[in-house]
DNA sequence: TGTAAAATTTAGTTATGCCTAAATATTTTT
DNA sequence: AAAAATATTTAGGCATAACTAAATTTTACA
């Protein structure tokens, strides 16, 4: 069985391959809030096990098997903040850490009845897609609220789920995943965002609208 | 934060302090798998910690933060056991493995959504108590199903939870807490049990009905 | 009571996964 | 292209928690 520091790394990897771009040494130790000598030492470790390849100096890629951990763990998060959301009630802005916890340690067996009582659901609470069983990844288009205009309408697809002080405060403007709100002004020179949601005014700042990704855009 | 090797050892010592009997090193060691000199180095970590006492050759006894600690984690494992038992069908058999694990990782407020959910419990799936969020464990009264006569009838009270082959025995008569059977013959020479359960008969030897508690007894 | 057996402790080792400081390699700047 | 800045790796440590082997203490019995 894998360390859960170990499963820390894979997971990470996937995310900043995803997010494009090399995964270097020192990306992959801000990621993880360690020192670079550190992440080097992992590195090898994960080499050995074939579970990423590694040219020194030259960053990590994954390889199958190693994307397969990854997407297991992140499949076993996602689940499990849906589940605590919906089962349990949890706030959408305390999923996230319980998760970080609890999804290096439940049984497979839990994973499918979580599943099964959730209806093999697609998205987590902050509307990231949770890959099945065999590691696919369910598709979501969404572009980022930033580039939106005056008088465009559109739903939130999804938010960046580690920063619990920014959800509580979509949380009180009720900008869920499948909110829809109409941006009313866009102030100028990188300003904020006025919008609607369901006739309640917002202000959403620039640094805020960065974290989130919405789609279905309608002009009006 | 205490480790979880840390939290393993006080909700054993706890254990073995219930069942009686000085906590030697010896007796730890085996309880928990491991060699008695690993054992020695934990006892002085947790010494020098003030969550025992302990005297050198002499056992171990919990202080009162010690033992905080340990009711602690047998309330989680307990809790964890019933909800997952309860909210997600996982059989009696497989709850103590996946709470053994979850004990250690949860926090205040899930374990708080599960008691609330549960509607505040005072019992696991095996018919163990439930310490409450103040370390209160509730009184249970109990006895072997062993000291049964012949014609006697009682409710099955508590089973050990920790061999799942022998739970899932059980499980095929239908031997829960809280179901009441009748003694039909104790054969002689510590021959096995034939009992009665709603209508079914089923045999137990010896060796299983010293693993059953039972109260409620009624002669008839 | 002395000696053998059993239990316990000490000493030294291993593996994981982090750290700092120093050395080395690579990239950027001039 | 050499010097400076940045990134990465190596070397050496620390803490946790296990282990084995050897030494010590306690207990049991003859």
């Amino acid at each position: 069985m894998l360390s859960q520091a170990a499963e820390d790394y894979l997971k990470s990897i996937y995310k900043l391959q995803e997010k494009g771009g090399k995964v270097s040494t020192g990306v992959l130790a801000e990621f993880l809030n360690v020192k670079p000598a550190s992440v080097t030492g992992m590195i090898k470790k994960l080499e050995s096990m074939k579970l990423i390849k590694y040219e020194r100096y030259q960053g990590v890629t994954l390889t199958n098997a190693g994307k397969a951990i990854a997407l297991e763990v992140i499949r076993h998060h996602r689940l499990l903040e849906l589940y605590l959301f919906k089962a349990l009630g949890m706030p959408w802005d305390g999923v996230h850490d319980e998760a970080e916890k609890l999804e290096h340690v439940i049984s497979e067996e839990m994973e499918a009845r979580m599943d099964e009582y959730l209806g093999y659901p697609t998205a987590d609470p902050h509307g990231s897609p949770i890959p099945d069983k065999n590691g696919v990844v369910p598709k979501t288009e969404s572009i980022s609220m930033t580039s939106l205009q005056d008088g465009q309408s559109c739903v939130v697809a999804e938010v960046n789920d580690s920063d619990s002080a920014l959800l509580r405060h979509l949380g009180s403007f009720n900008l869920y995943p499948g909110t829809r709100f109409r941006v009313i002004e866009v102030a100028p020179f990188e300003g904020p965002f006025t919008i609607d949601v369901a006739g309640q005014q917002a202000v959403i700042g620039r640094e805020v609208a960065k974290h989130i990704f919405v789609n279905d855009i309608i002009d009006t």
